[in-house]
RNA sequence: GCGCCUGUAGCUCAGUUGGAUAGAGCAUCGGAUUUCUAAUCCGGCGGUCGCGUGUUCGAAUCACGCCAGGCGCGCCA
């Protein structure tokens, strides 16, 4: 069954012939939508707007579905929805795209041999959510982490791990080592061209090398994957650059031969319409660089996973870059897929002034976390003190870990990001706990029900079964109700523009209507049937919730 | 110099692509609990949407010009 927003929409469309423009309404004293489409169609036929949207509503049917539509202002059309109606839309699952594609989206892609900081975590937390709400939409996505595992680095840490490693600090933090080799190498002019020769042997397969640069990636794959087990977040594939050395070759001489590359001052380069700065594809001295490593992975996805769409999420800086990749691979590839490059602002720090990688002032990612969790767990014991210490423990994670997400992913990415302590381990506001706390109040609810009421389904899950009928009668059930109905639209906006703030949003907005109803329905002292109801109510309460914030990454609990 | 991004309440930020009286959180001040978790709820205070000119029924949003900050601009990724 089609959803509310819909059924409208696509009603004014039809008597207007032209987008309904079908929003909710700006203030709730209107209505629950308002349509906005048949102003801007007046203004070109040059008709009054008022009339026309008369006229529109003259050949709506919408009976069952909303009051009869009233015009307003300057030609908006109010859409007030009829509680029946809402009530029967809550028996209705989540619906899937009518249009599912194949998804590749690239995030995170950290460095080898380095340690993951603050910088890494938008990408990674806004490309997670991403995919697991394109995932959850019915779309085929395919998760690919694209990390540094190749590159001029190697030459000095081969040369570092050769000369001066010492292997109990490698054994205790071998990340921390390989760093230490890497800056000792590099701060050393005299040592720039035995790093130099390091490198040829590796690019040439010197076993020694490869051997040394294989123990490298593991060791920092050991990393990765305890900071992505701890932020819940997985790969369906981890395809490094390094992956596509046996290809760049091939990809440099076709891109020659189809004359989409020249060379220009020794180098192959590709020129893209309106920049006067190249992609280069092969240096002057032979070697390749990260532009053709991007080219070279674009075809390898489009043969192995023939997606519509490729979706990168990198720092805004990377934007000139693909473009050019972008604009390559349109006169490259024959069938190229959509290429969208999802950006977000550098993280800065609280003076304003970026937060520089080189400076070693970085946040590390690990006590980043670490202190997000100790801070919960003072919070969580001062609340309940008498909860056993594995469970307070393990509700810290949960809150404090979540906190850190909610910080990243309720702000619009387009913007910096200032760092700061407290705003990232923020418990208070408009912060997962919130969410999570609201979660909760359900949850006790219904284990205070226990058998007084025979909870056909677990309370979290939406249930398929038929629902007792919903009486909803006072105002904040309605609300409640209605904002339950949003989550779909929600979804759906949110993976069209990428934009994870729009899901936080609702959420904070579904937390606050629970908050209001709880305050002022109480559920298990109502008499039956508005019990039942009420209890439904909160099941879809508790299921939108939870769904919502495991489409964020962030676990809910039973108690905190 | 050219290009991209940003500028909204004391602070941190929303604002669904041009819609109705610009909204939250924090901070601050006041109020609510014999009732399901008060990590809650309700209210007050707080605005020249950087500045200016334009486009039109209507602009925080679009165009142009300034101002301020950030980032990028051939062989690093």
């Amino acid at each position: 069954m089609p959803s509310a927003t819909d059924i409208i929409s696509a009603a004014v469309e039809r008597a207007l012939g032209a987008p309904a423009m079908l929003r909710p309404c700006a203030d709730p004293k209107f209505g629950d939508y308002q349509a906005n489409g048949v102003m801007a169609v007046a203004k070109q036929r040059k008709e009054n707007p008022r009339a026309l949207a008369e006229k529109v509503i003259a050949q709506l049917d919408l009976n069952g579905v909303c009051e009869k539509p009233t015009v307003a202002g300057a030609g908006f059309i109010n859409f007030k929805l009829l509680p029946e109606f809402i009530a029967q839309q809550l028996s209705e699952p989540v619906a899937k795209t009518a249009k599912p594609q194949t998804i590749v989206l690239d995030y995170s892609g950290p460095n080898v041999a380095k340690l993951m900081h603050v910088g890494h975590i938008r990408s990674t937390i806004i490309g997670d959510s991403l995919a697991r709400v394109a995932r959850f939409l019915g779309h085929r996505v395919i998760t690919d982490n694209h990390i540094g595992d190749w590159g001029t680095q190697f030459g000095m840490l081969i040369l570092g791990w050769k000369q001066f490693r010492n292997d109990t600090a490698l054994a205790a933090d071998p990340i921390a080592e390989l760093e230490r080799l890497y800056k000792h190498v590099n701060a050393q002019e005299n040592l720039r061209e035995a790093a130099k020769q390091e490198l040829v042997k590796l690019q040439q397969g010197d076993a020694e090398n490869l051997t040394i640069w294989k123990r490298i990636i593991e060791l920092s794959e050991q990393q990765f994957d305890a900071t992505y087990a701890r932020l819940g977040v997985r790969f369906d594939h981890t395809l490094g650059e390094s992956f596509y050395n046996p290809f760049l070759a091939d990809v440099v001489r076709e891109l020659q031969q189809r004359g989409i590359a020249r060379e220009s001052d020794g180098a192959i380069c590709v020129f893209v319409e309106g920049e006067e700065t190249p992609l280069i594809i092969q240096k002057s001295d032979g070697g390749f660089g990260y532009g053709t490593t991007d080219l070279a992975t674009v075809k390898y996805r489009v043969e192995t996973w023939h997606p519509d769409l490729i979706v990168y999420v990198t720092d805004a800086r990377q934007q000139l870059h693909f473009k050019q990749v972008f604009a390559t691979v349109r006169q490259w590839l024959p069938n190229p897929p959509a290429l969208e490059h999802i950006t977000f602002g550098s993280i800065l720090g609280e003076d304003r002034k970026p937060l520089k990688t080189r400076s070693g002032e970085n946040v590390k990612l690990a006590e980043l976390l670490n202190e997000a969790e100790e801070r919960a767990l003072t919070v969580v014991t001062q609340k309940n003190p008498e909860l056993p210490e594995a469970t307070r423990k393990q509700i810290a994670r949960a809150v404090g870990i979540g906190a850190v997400k909610y910080a990243d992913l309720s702000q619009n990415r387009t913007t910096d990001y200032i760092f700061s302590w407290d705003k990232m381990l923020a418990l208070d506001g408009n912060t997962a706990p919130y969410l999570q706390y609201a979660y909760v109040r359900i949850q006790s609810i219904f284990r205070k029900a226990g058998t007084e009421w025979e909870a056909p389904q677990r309370p979290d899950s939406r249930g398929t079964e038929a629902a007792p009928t919903l009486e909803l009668t006072h105002p904040s059930e309605l609300e409640l109700a209605k904002q339950i109905l949003r989550f779909s639209e929600t979804l759906n906006a949110t993976l069209a523009d990428y934009k994870p703030n729009w899901l936080t949003g609702y959420l904070y907005d579904l937390a606050g209507k629970f908050s209001v109803f709880y305050d002022n329905c109480p559920v298990l002292q109502s008499a039956e049937p508005v019990k039942s109801s009420r209890l439904t109510l909160c099941r879809l309460t508790a299921y939108v919730m939870k769904q919502g914030l495991n489409l964020l990454g962030i676990d809910v609990i039973e108690q905190m």
